[in-house]
DNA sequence: CCAATATATAGCCAATATCCTATATATAGG
DNA sequence: CCTATATATAGGATATTGGCTATATATTGG
């Protein structure tokens, strides 16, 4: 899942969620964050080439926005051990997984 | 987000994805993996500080299982990203009824 | 106890990541 | 056009990562 890796990193997990919000320029995330703007203009790489975030120029500012493809991936990816939380009936059913094998 | 970093390597996903079928013995792992114990000795560290799999000694073997508690973290952390693809489709669904309809 | 087995740790190396400063590129506006 | 602005890229320093081999630790069975 190449979306994990693109989320590993704190500050551009903190990116996403700010676009969560609504989408914003490239300057106007740079002043959200401690760092310099080339430090945040290839952060804002990282995530384009993970599929998580897009981006619109208008004139000479570079507008981002979610993309949520790749969380919804991880959405689907979750459904795998959803069981693990969800229902009890699930929970029973890996105890006796666990006797089966033994 | 500290189970992103762990899952960013692919072999530590896959990991994961087995003990999801029920728990494995740290030999068990080794064999499914073109790599070296060490390697997935340290691995199954990392899964381990980052919550993900707990370890339960049996003799001089360790059974590792899968804690979902981490997973479900991440499952709450989507909640914020949930609207996206949940009104998209909302907004689609409601495309094709007014096409539907006309 | 001793040897074999299961697993973890140490330590090294190459690749990658992330920060920085300096600079390039592209557009807008006077 | 020319300058200022917005953003990206280049390149360097340092830290982290993920592989390996060698070795340590712990437990079991004889």
């Amino acid at each position: 899942m190449q979306p994990f890796g693109a989320l590993a990193d704190p500050t551009r997990a903190r990116i996403v969620e700010v676009l969560a919000a609504g989408p914003r320029t490239a300057n106007e995330i740079v002043d959200l964050f401690p760092i310099t703007q080339p430090s945040i203009s290839r952060h804002l790489r990282v995530l384009r080439e993970a599929g998580l975030v897009a981006v619109q120029p208008s004139g000479r500012q570079r507008v981002y926005r979610l993309d949520p493809g790749p969380l919804r991936e991880i959405d689907r990816w979750l459904d795998r051990y959803r069981r693990f939380w969800t229902d009890r009936l699930d929970a029973l059913e890996q105890h006796m997984d666990r006797k089966e094998s033994s």
